[in-house]
DNA sequence: GCCAACGTTGGC
DNA sequence: GCCAACGTTGGC
């Protein structure tokens, strides 16, 4: 299994809705690394669900339902989708300040590559996190 | 609101 | 094919 984390601006597609929904089509994706990131997920891995913009937190994890499938919502070229369905709410929010003073976590994606939307995550990253989130895994 | 990073577009 | 201009994203 492998680990990934994608964003979302709350205020355009938050959380709270992606609960309310129970699932979702993670469609919209435009750049060709998060395209690559998308086609590589398989069924049951597991996602971090990251707000960017405002709360700049992971506020909890998704696991892939449906691995990918061409974007519905792309009127040309070969972009892609995955079917996303929330597993865990964090007990609490992981800032990225508290991940960018954390030692374990200097390399994540999330820091080195602050506009890649969609972006593996490894084990050990992961592991850190769920610790930092108050969640044993 | 500003700006850095970076992807894309278009002129040459 | 290079590179300047431009647009977008996202942190601050």
């Amino acid at each position: 299994m492998r680990y990934w984390l994608v964003k979302s601006d709350p205020e355009s597609y938050g959380w709270p809705e992606f609960l309310k929904e129970g699932k979702t089509d993670w469609t919209g994706v435009r750049n060709f690394q998060a395209r690559n990131n998308l086609q590589a997920m398989m069924y049951g891995d597991e996602v971090l669900f990251y707000h960017s913009q405002q709360g700049r937190d992971i506020v909890g994890i998704a696991t892939v339902t449906k691995p990918a499938f061409p974007d519905p919502t792309a009127k040309s070229g070969n972009w892609v989708a995955v079917e996303l369905t929330p597993l865990q709410s964090f007990k609490n929010l992981v800032n990225l300040e508290v991940m960018k003073q954390t030692p374990e976590l200097k390399n994540i994606s999330l820091i080195r590559q602050s506009r890649l939307s969609v972006m593996p995550v490894t084990g050990e990253e992961f592991a850190k996190i769920m610790e930092l989130s108050g969640l044993q895994d």
